[in-house]
DNA sequence: TTGGTAATAT
DNA sequence: GATATTACCA
């Protein structure tokens, strides 16, 4: 079902720059709508740099019933070097973190393609470091929002998220840290407990489970801060709103 | 086999 | 300190 993976992905998006550019229902899909919303704040999609591949493959669209149709990408954005999802190769040891990022933008691409076993590269050495970029991040917590909390486990994300490369085991990584973030955000917010918001028409449940009660950790995203700071007043209002109908 | 978490590495 | 990987356990 989720296999289907002929709009697949790459974690280490190939130097494309020819392949239509089309973003995840960023409108088209009403579920992604919400998403979108809650990560207010977020680099838009023009300000992210797109990836090369349909982010959500026709099978899966079909099962969300997203309109895969609706959304285009700008297809004219492929210059910017941070924009590809990307493995890091540390080789031995990383020379730095810091600045390097964008330079290297193709590399990755060979470090993934093998996925789970070549990402080591022919030196048995070390698995390259996945780096979560924004768009990948979006994906993930799209994935996330899309399953429910409750059923949002590695596994289903990963097939969800249908990216090459990414492991059950990257997920699980960075749902530890997600998942974390919420609680740190959510015990934060204790004194601020912003309402949920409807969920998606499209929502999806997580197949044969139950909803999850809240979709509030979707929401709080967990990026860096420059997301959170116009969010802050979004959930200021809603808070006075929260406790105004207390 | 998979998910969750702690420890460890970068 | 933040983030990702690895190891271990349920």
């Amino acid at each position: 079902m989720l296999s289907a993976c002929s709009g697949r992905r790459h974690v280490a998006a190939s130097s494309s720059s020819s392949s239509p550019h089309r973003r995840m229902v960023d409108a088209g899909g009403d579920a992604c709508g919400r998403v979108l919303e809650w990560e207010t704040g977020l680099p838009t999609a023009g300000e992210m740099t797109p990836i090369s591949h349909q982010l959500v493959p026709p099978a899966l669209a079909a099962a969300f019933r997203i309109d895969l149709s609706s959304v285009v990408l700008p297809s004219s954005s492929v210059d910017s070097p941070t924009s590809h999802l990307s493995f890091r190769v540390d080789d031995e040891d990383d020379e730095d973190e810091g600045e390097g990022e964008g330079e290297q933008g193709e590399n990755d691409d060979a470090t993934a393609a093998g996925g789970e076993g070549a990402g080591r590269g022919g030196r048995g050495g070390k698995k390259a470091r996945m780096v979560w970029t924004p768009e990948l991040h979006h994906q993930f917590v799209e994935a996330v929002a899309h399953l429910g909390e409750k059923c949002a486990m590695p596994k289903a994300i990963v097939q969800l998220m249908n990216v090459d490369g990414l492991t059950r085991e990257n997920v699980a990584s960075h749902l530890q840290k997600y998942r974390l973030y919420l609680k740190r955000t959510s015990t934060t917010a204790t004194a601020t407990p912003s309402p949920p918001p409807p969920l998606p028409a499209s929502y999806v449940p997580c197949f044969g489970a139950k909803p999850p009660p809240d979709t509030a950790a979707s929401r709080s995203a967990f990026l860096p801060s420059p997301a959170r700071s116009s969010d802050a007043t979004t959930k200021h209002s809603r808070l006075q709103k929260e406790m105004q109908q207390e």
